[in-house]
DNA sequence: TGCTTGGCTTGACATTTATCAATTGATGCG
DNA sequence: CGCATCAATTGATAAATGTCAAGCCAAGCA
């Protein structure tokens, strides 16, 4: 990998503390590649080579079982994704396309692993990163066992005008398919119950989003930091 | 903690390559107790000052909102749980009770984390443990969000079956009404998915499941090792 | 401009799942 | 034993969600 794709990666949480001597062990193995965009990156069932980084666009990671398909979670810059398989080098269980033109960062796994055992900052980090992400799942597994749909949209909706700083209107990061397939619905039903948000001030626009009062809207979501704040 | 009680604990693979000074250092703060059936050990929001080992007994971890609470696994010995909130100091995401009498070690979080960062040993004990833990959390995501009702107590049950030693005939290790919950559905809906899948060689009677023919019931099921096999 | 494409929406309908009420059946206790 | 309790089951009904078909509409293109 080229030196001038260090200071990026080494930006993240999981690389910013380790060793200089460590860290460039690491990069010595790694490539930056460029994807278009729907390209599928792995596949679930395959073994996990590489750790990969994504350092701009997006990737989406999703699951398929009986010709059904869902999305699990999209990855945005700059973090990675599959770290447990890398861990434990065991077979993805999740595959990943990217969702726009994306650059990710392909570290070997078997390097991952070996800097792990030496570089004690490194593995810190690494446990601090495996563990937050474990808590995210859990928090998407509760919202979807404890949640109807329409409670599941508002609530992604409250989160995402977080997100994007509060305003009243913002835009949707995603198409509406891949949202309806997050949340665990079908297209259809998505629209339906965007119409079944208006009551509670939600108008939508294509892509933009309009809520007109948060609080009428919290009133049905009812957030909870347990399942809604992803930064805990 | 009385010096009887490290053998059992040190079995645990967190615990069985580590140092032994790190490991007397450990147990030198925890205690191990005994709970009744039905007692609340942790609720979710609080925060984490022990990370608990099961040491007999079982544990069920489950969550609630708005009202509504769901099983989201069970925790049998000897195992721990709330690693990922121990290791990030954040508040517990599920609240846990034990489901009969229940010999359970308390470990200071604090302690954990300060052992983590000198024990490189139990770091990547620590880590491949998490990386478990979140991959078992992807598997029961990917079950409720790809699976129906059917299809997930299908599955359930051949999994169980595989535990049991692969008999025809077997106990259900849960009641029914924890177990639907698990499972994401309502026990009325247990029962009658119980009844869906006679057409498939299953019957009930209590908590003693027979399936007749498993090769049928997996013609429904179509487990997969990325969503039912829990040991990878 | 007209055409095609693909995502989104809508309506009608089917399926799945939940809810409510009542009953059964096993268990424990005085 | 008789009684109370509680999980499990069953039936009737309602609500939530999915499926299918059709139409809309904006984007891209000849």
């Amino acid at each position: 990998m080229p030196e001038s794709h260090y200071p990026e990666v080494r930006s993240l949480h999981l690389f910013s503390e380790m060793g200089e001597d460590n860290y460039r062990t690491l990069m010595r193995g790694s490539y930056v590649q460029n994807f278009p965009p729907q390209i599928d990156l792995i596949h679930e069932g395959e073994s996990s080579d590489f750790l990969h980084v994504v350092l701009s666009g997006s990737v989406d990671l999703f699951s398929q079982w009986n010709r059904r398909e869902t999305s699990m979670a999209t990855v945005r810059p700059i973090s990675t994704f599959i770290l447990a398989a890398t861990i434990r080098d065991a077979p993805y269980l999740m595959s990943a396309r990217t969702l726009e033109k994306s650059r990710i960062a392909l570290i070997p796994s078997q390097d991952v692993r070996d800097i792990f055992d030496i570089d004690a900052v490194f593995a810190r980090a690494i446990v601090r990163e495996l563990a937050q992400c474990y808590r995210g799942v859990v928090k998407s597994h509760k919202d979807i066992k404890l949640r109807t749909s329409l409670e599941r949209l508002a609530n992604y909706l409250l989160r995402q005008q977080t997100r994007a700083g509060g305003e009243a209107t913002f835009e949707l990061p995603t198409e509406k398919r891949r949202l309806a397939s997050f949340l665990g619905m079908t297209p259809e039903n998505l629209s339906r119950a965007f119409k079944g948000l208006q009551p509670y001030s939600v108008t939508v626009d294509g892509n933009r989003v309009t809520i007109a009062d948060a609080d009428d809207l919290r009133t049905l979501a009812k957030p909870s930091p347990l399942i809604d704040d992803y930064s805990s």
